[in-house]
DNA sequence: TTCGTTTATCGTAATATTGCAATAACACAA
DNA sequence: TTGTGTTATTGCAATATTACGATAAACGAA
């Protein structure tokens, strides 16, 4: 059916599924590191560095944006994408939860 | 053309994205949460505590397997499935120093 | 060997994701 | 207003993911 009943599962785990997801695809990957590197935050010169079209980039910063890892603001003829400070900081958060649950497995 | 062109992208984003899209479904968070608590790690009871039917958790957790970080050995009529630690502390790693590389964005 | 329990795989169906070309929309400058 | 440079959206095609029922496979016990 390809639908995943996230309706079956809490709020923390559906949240958590949902920032990973930011992190899903190398593409993805690359726009983020990009975005954090470029501290102009000009998103023009991703077009120059990933080997995708303007138009599927466009549609992964859609994406980032839509989970709420990055922000767009216009700025003159482009816009300025940067990283959503309060969201990275809660997926850093809520990840490193996770990873830490762990003390020591049985085998 | 839905297929990811990952050989554009270099061996860490790679993996790194890999790594992510273990956590990037809610069901497989609830698996994975209930593997580190579950100190026992015999499977068979996440039929009784996930949503899902025998089949589709059976699919997560070879996805999971696939991904590398679990791993199953076989123990008497079931099998226990644990956190492939190695794995495991190399994700967390690979995200944390996603996560520490911003320090200040321009907006 | 046969049965019961447990996990894996197969077949199928539906939705999601990825990607690109073409086009639209927007902002600024002339 | 008209062009120019930029990002967004649309339309399409192909692959991936999610899910389940049915069935197979594996194991221990009887």
């Amino acid at each position: 059916m390809g639908l995943t009943k996230s309706f079956h599962f809490d709020e923390e785990q559906n949240q958590l599924a949902s920032f990973a997801k930011a992190f899903a695809h190398p593409a993805r990957i690359a726009i983020l590191q990009q975005i954090i590197k470029n501290k102009t935050c000009i998103v023009g010169n991703l077009t120059d560095i990933l080997p995708l079209s303007q138009s599927t980039i466009s549609q992964h910063l859609k994406e980032l944006k839509n989970i709420g890892i990055i922000k767009g603001e216009i700025e003159g003829p482009s816009i300025c994408y940067c990283i959503h400070q309060q969201n990275w900081h809660r997926a850093k958060k809520m990840l490193t939860k996770l990873f830490s649950e762990i003390d020591r497995n049985c085998c």
